[in-house]
DNA sequence: GCAAAAGTGTTCGCAATACACCCATGC
DNA sequence: GCATGGGTGTATTGCGAACACTTTTGC
């Protein structure tokens, strides 16, 4: 029994407009389900890895080298009105939303929805769109996965911002920042936000450096 | 661009003779590598979901139901000996060894080796145990894993001799009993081991329904 | 009585939690 | 001067880590 294999894209970033994390989605061109909001992706038509295809579909989308790909499931597609066999292999991808930059004919059909108000989707893209979510809630307890979706430099709140959007849970401002002072990782710069109409915010960078040399150090606890 | 599909088992358990997670090999009864030791699996010959093939090529492999069936990891077959299009999809399987019931003619084909200790792997396979095992070693962090590997019963220390196996690292033995009373899903029973030259230990079982509760009450923490 | 593994308590330090007010800027 | 979000400290509690001896059984 022979399959066609897709790869599905789970394209995230964080919109600091609205603090809420956002999915690409794009108007399908070709039936089934032309015209609805789905994932992008595409048939895997080369001999090569999944994950450079992913990526290859990526950069297609969004004009942008991606940070971040990991592979999320293999789903069989069960529906019956699908005449072959098909499979797809889904990835999300981790964006810095300032560095989308959509091909220009492309624009029109791509757009950026909030993951807790998404349009109904069609095939099983909604369940592989709350899985992708939750791999990265598990990811951002052992890996720093933020720091794909903000931009380099950074005010703390915004990535406190970002963590309640990611767990959907309100924060303690100071614990939260007390917490992130404890990262050898996370670097205060000498920069501040400007032409802000309140009190500027200092920034920070993430060093993937401290990060190598902090994670090497961590040991597993076991249980 | 068309694949042929496998499934490759992961079959594990927790052998309590030399405290051990072990893996279930099988010789290839056809070329390639035929002869050698390899993960059972075999293609993907009905129009189904992947994990239901994994569980009756498993259920071939061992005689048992499985409990517990979780996918690992989808990956493109590179080996440019092979002449068609290949892709596997990796589950690992849990399993109480006592159950372990093989088909009578498959016995002398199929047997344990430790996760510690195990012979070379023809094709991926080496590295799909290590991404089972690490992915086991993540998922009992979450889920309780463990009791799908241990008998009904289980004395405490046995419990701790598996985590021990499964995260390569000694535990403090008061420090774990203390931590396991505080688990409201393990619960000591009545029973007694028996006929052992010491002192017999109490048993304990893993409530489902207990677990149920607790994890609906234990919240998520954010980071 | 000896071998072998089961079982048991206390102290310490750190990290998570809860909680409310002042500060710097643009307009 | 006011609106807006940035930034700060302390007390409490619970949990993981370190650490050594007594108990029960079969032989």
């Amino acid at each position: 029994m022979l399959f066609k294999l897709a790869v599905d894209c789970i394209i995230l970033a964080y919109d600091p407009g609205d603090n809420q994390l956002k999915v690409l989605l794009v108007q399908r061109e070709n039936e089934p389900a032309k015209g609805q909001w789905a994932l992008p992706g595409g048939f895997v038509d080369e001999p090569e890895d999944f994950v450079v295809t992913a990526a290859r579909k990526l950069r297609q989308e969004t004009g942008v080298a991606v940070g971040y790909l990991e592979q999320v499931h293999a789903y069989a597609l069960t529906d019956p009105t699908r005449d072959q066999r098909l499979a797809s292999v889904a990835y999300y991808a981790l964006l810095d939303l300032a560095h989308y930059a959509p091909a220009a004919d492309r624009t029109h059909l791509a757009q950026w929805f909030s993951l807790t108000q998404l349009p109904g989707l069609p095939f099983d893209h909604g369940p592989k769109v709350q899985d992708a979510w939750q791999r990265l809630q598990e990811a951002a307890r052992s890996r720093p996965v933020p720091f794909y979706l903000l931009p380099q430099k950074f005010p703390l709140n915004q990535l406190q911002r970002f963590y309640e959007a990611l767990y959907q849970v309100p924060l303690d401002n100071r614990n939260f920042r007390k917490w992130v002072k404890g990262l050898p990782y996370v670097e205060a710069s000498a920069e501040m936000e400007t032409n802000v109409s309140r009190r500027p915010s200092k920034l920070y960078r993430f060093s993937a450096a401290a990060y190598e040399a902090f994670a090497k150090a961590t040991q597993l606890t076991p249980y």
